[in-house]
RNA sequence: GGUGGGAUAUCCAAGUGGCUAAAGGGCGCGGACUGUAAAUCCGUUCGGGUAACCGUUCGCAGGUUCAAAUCCUGCUCCCACCA
């Protein structure tokens, strides 16, 4: 595929693709913006969409230019509803933007990628400077965006600062000289404000593109912490592969060409499958990304074994007896508890009454039913197990 | 500055003195079915206890009462409208 479709492929859309196209015949590396806000430690999938659209830039030999928005968070964004969102300190930040980086380069070329802070320019700002910013904007502007303009006529509180940050974002383009921005769809009016402050500087307008929202495991909205649909970098491999295979079938194709970046060729192939192989495969190659090949080879085997033969995995939890209980002889209960495998031991209790539990595969109803000490396997619901040894 | 409205568990949301650990819905969890898909049905969803029962919870702090999420006082925060 040359340059250009590449680009192309699997985005939203692009703003505008004469300009990307005169951009590239400058021969140099571009400058490729994304912008990170570092209010929670963990990436999700979501994330991972516009990550792949970056390293396909690299791949290209252009620029990535990371802008780790620490300022911008420490100021605390109060976006969407929950106007107040806690405030983080300079550390938790600081925390947060170093496990972002370490998870961001799982799919990053680190040495093709400059890490910005926006701090760096803002924390020297002047009101005077900040208010000349502000003036570029204007509330009837402003108020064109879908959800301000939603949110104003259904009285949902939309704070200035608010407004301030499509402003604060686009000052981080014309800082670094961004030839272009990488977004979600949601980041469009933002992104544009980024291209509309270089043009008012007499400076080429970046090139904005916009890439899908990734659906989150209810199928429906979109994927984010916030929702909890999601899937993290940091998810065990077993609740990875686990969380792909509970993708809805309609999703599973956006999940391959955003996750994996799939050429309709691709695509193809894959839709001749049964759905669950190729969800197996979307699962395998997934934990394999982001770990290792063996993992995922691994995991798919677990997965088969204990979903498709109903067996017992053969990596789980392993607890001494005399960790759980000083008796020689101690109820179902009372060992479930002290695992610290559940959140509470009423939880732990309604399982067991639900039918969920089953010791070396017979099921126990009865929480008070009594074990001793010996070899035991114990299956809690569908994904929970642990090995008690003697 | 004025007027009115609001704060309930993970989320939305009922509840205006006892029968309320708190209706209903969502999410989640478990079971059946199955491809850990979708759809559907059933159950469940603060903590401790085998149980009887006990503890904690309805913005915060006090008070009235045999008894409060519900009444009173003060406080904090939020929202809208008018200016």
């Amino acid at each position: 595929m040359n340059p250009i479709d590449i680009i192309k492929s699997n985005t939203e859309g692009i703003i505008s693709l004469e300009d990307l196209g005169e951009r590239l015949k400058l021969d140099r590396p571009l400058k490729v913006k994304l912008g990170v806000d570092p209010t929670r430690p963990d990436l999700t999938f979501g994330h991972m969409v516009v990550f792949n659209k970056l390293r396909q830039f690299q791949d290209l030999g252009h620029e990535a230019i990371l802008i780790i928005g620490d300022f911008t968070t420490w100021i605390g964004d109060p976006s969407g509803r929950s106007a107040t969102r806690p405030v983080l300190t300079k550390e938790e930040i600081s925390e947060n933007a170093r496990t972002y980086l370490d998870q961001a380069f799982k799919i990053l070329d680190r040495d093709k990628t400059t890490v910005r802070n926006n701090s760096e320019w803002f924390s020297q700002m002047s009101f005077q400077n900040a208010l000349a910013l502000a003036r570029q904007m204007t509330v009837a502007r402003m108020l064109e965006r879908d959800d301000f303009a939603k949110r104003y006529k259904d009285n949902t509180p939309i704070s200035i600062i608010e407004f301030l940050y499509p402003l604060v974002q686009g000052y981080d383009s014309l800082t670094i000289e961004a030839d272009v921005e990488l977004g979600g769809t949601d980041q469009l009016f933002n992104m544009l404000v980024g291209r509309n402050l270089q043009k008012t500087e007499g400076k080429p307008g970046q090139i904005v593109i916009t890439m899908p929202l990734l659906v989150g495991l209810d199928g429906v909205k979109k994927m984010s912490k916030s929702m909890d649909n999601y899937i993290a970098f940091n998810d065990s491999p077993k609740d990875m592969f686990g969380k792909i295979m509970s993708v809805s079938d309609e999703a599973m194709g956006e999940y391959y060409r955003l996750l994996l970046t799939a050429t309709d060729e691709d695509m193809k192939n894959i839709q001749s499958l049964h759905p669950m192989e190729a969800k197996k495969n979307l699962a395998q190659k997934m934990t394999a990304k982001l770990y290792d090949e063996t993992t995922g080879q691994h995991e798919r085997e677990q997965f088969e074994k204990v979903f498709s033969r109903r067996e017992i995995r053969d990596d789980m939890p392993v607890f001494q007896w005399s960790d759980l209980t000083d008796k020689n002889e101690d109820t179902l209960l009372n060992l479930m508890a002290a695992t610290n495998l559940f959140p509470s031991k009423k939880e732990a209790r309604r399982l067991i009454q639900q039918g969920a539990v089953k010791i070396e595969g017979n099921r126990s109803e009865d929480p008070q039913q009594l074990l001793t000490n010996q070899k035991t396997t114990i299956q809690a619901g569908k994904r929970t197990f642990f090995k008690i040894l003697s």
